[in-house]
DNA sequence: CTGTTAGCGCTTTCAC
DNA sequence: GTGAAAGCGCTAACAG
């Protein structure tokens, strides 16, 4: 805002007839006479004065902004994700530069630069690419969800291990005696793999043979997922699997329209558990299908948390918090 | 982020053997001589060096910042029309600061000031009170989809009185003959009333009795739903109406799922649109239902073009643009 | 073309 | 407690 006449520290000082170190102190909170004080309180109310950001940033090199690299904010789980790190900000009264990479690395590179430059106070991202390594100064940054190599930079993320261990054990309790696991990912390895080894644990745990689906996302899943399904089908039409885990609400979502479409009942014939916590128009409670939901909340709060510890000494270096199920009518839940 | 050491342009001036305002040249594209231009750059290069945006917005007054405020990002409306502007912003180098106000006046005013106080270069406001009144300097604003008494601020927003006209008409088209309109709406006056005066309108023009709800949303909708349903079932449970269009995706979907529950048939017996273009997971062209589609891309771009005008004499006042019916599987189409 | 220099508005010593 | 003054890093005007 290029506001051209602004009142400047100077005409508050010279409206309250005290000095601009005065002026600033009351600003800043720092004890002043309490004449001084209202005088100076007065000028601003009268002058509409605010203080300059850029100026006092050139000053104390604090911005009061942090940035958020996601790949974008149509995905349900990243727009969640963005609306609880504002939240938790504005807690903190700290402003939030969202920056969508489209999951292209040389954009999240783009703006990991961008908010170096732009003096953030500090940057969360959920990428793709390794950013980790790009990392010179010492800005505060946690990576979400994403986990790479560098160990150097603190991680958030949800047990995603646990939680597929979990899912599997859900669908066993709710009487399943096959579950399979079906997987579509990103090229780029990340935490999320983790459910798979959850998956495959379990399975070895309550001796099962392992049954999965998991390839990467090459815009090919609706297919590959009505392979699967063809593949399960007895000569009877009956399926050899009874439960479904999927690596996340969308395919699940997705693979329960098709076994409708097929003439599967779910969760009669068939249960689903996803993975993510999608709920319908974002309406708290409302999800898509049973799934074991990230505390997507808690987790932005952590990420906040970590980015504003002034000892960087102490900040953890991952930080795993527990997934929940949570019924989404894709199980069998008695009384329901 | 408070690099403590960071280089500074004396410094590259001092290792290229120049000044500082040919390195100031050099930064800002300006022409010097290729030999000093070479030398700046390596300069520039060997520390590493970036331009302290506080220093420049501290002498030019541009921070590249625009200000986005709208309710949340859980709302896939709201998020998809944040992506939008985020996208569009980049395509113009600027940086988003995302306001989620949750429909709190105050919260939105206090995010207005702070956007003031921030030095953006423009704000863009999807707001329940009139933030209108209280813009005073002259920062570049643009409300979108809200519009209220003041009319001195540029609108943008779709055309929902068309809209809402050509929805009717689409059911009409695809054979309803009596098409209902159901409403929730806040209690804040918004350009989406005139969603409501399409559907009089066209009901006049088609000489059809018109027949809706319309009520405040204080969060008993589901009984409201539940209520009218019941109101028009005609003794053998059949019903008085066989189209619905509803003024947003949200309420139009759980109308559908309450329809479906009561044993009636969706599209068959009961064709439905909405208004919005919501789309599952985010996924283009999966819409939760029948939907008359918001154009929120160009919406985006057209309030960031907005922001951007440098003669904001030649800003138009309002700017509507036109929504598109979209197949969502509650409407009978022929060959689907 | 290039170097010098005066601030932009603010915080922060440092005397008083 | 308070005022004076020195910059923070940069741009732009001006003189060379």
């Amino acid at each position: 805002m290029a506001k051209k006449n602004a009142p400047t520290i100077k005409d508050v000082a010279r409206a309250a007839g005290v000095s601009v170190g005065t002026v600033s102190k009351v600003i800043n909170g720092i004890a002043v006479r309490k004449e001084s004080q209202r005088k100076v309180q007065e000028a601003i109310e009268a002058l509409h004065y605010e203080v300059n950001t850029y100026a006092r940033g050139l000053k104390i090199s604090k911005s009061g902004l942090v940035a958020l690299i996601v790949p974008n904010t149509m995905n349900p789980f990243y727009a969640t994700f963005a609306d609880h790190i504002e939240a938790a900000l504005y807690e903190h009264s700290l402003k939030l530069i969202l920056c969508c990479s489209d999951e292209i690395p040389e954009k999240e590179l783009e703006y990991l630069n961008s908010a170096k430059q732009n003096k953030v106070d500090g940057i969360i991202a959920l990428t793709y690419s390794d950013i980790g390594s790009h990392i010179t100064d010492g800005t505060p940054i946690v990576v979400f969800d994403r986990f790479f190599e560098n160990r150097s930079i603190p991680r958030v993320g949800s047990d995603n291990f646990t939680g597929a261990c979990m899912a599997v054990e859900k669908l066993l309790e709710l009487g399943c005696r096959h579950p399979v696991y079906i997987r579509f990912h990103s090229k780029f390895p990340g935490e999320a793999d983790k459910r798979r080894d959850g998956y495959l644990y379990a399975c070895q745990r309550h001796n099962l043979e392992p049954d999965y689906l998991d390839m990467v996302d090459d815009g090919t899943w609706r297919e590959a997922l009505g392979e699967f399904l063809e593949r399960h089908k007895r000569p009877d039409g009956s399926l050899t699997f009874d439960g479904v885990f999927a690596h996340t609400d969308f395919h699940g979502y997705h693979f329960m329209k098709m076994l409708t479409e097929n003439g599967y009942r779910v969760p009669e014939d068939v249960q689903l558990i996803g993975f993510d916590g999608i709920e319908r128009f974002g309406t708290p409670g409302d999800y898509v299908i049973s799934t074991m939901c990230q505390p997507v909340r808690q987790l932005a709060q952590k990420c906040v948390e970590i980015i504003l510890l002034e000892d960087r000494s102490t900040v953890p270096s991952l930080t795993l918090l527990p997934v929940t199920y949570c019924y989404g009518g894709t199980t069998r839940e008695p009384g329901r």
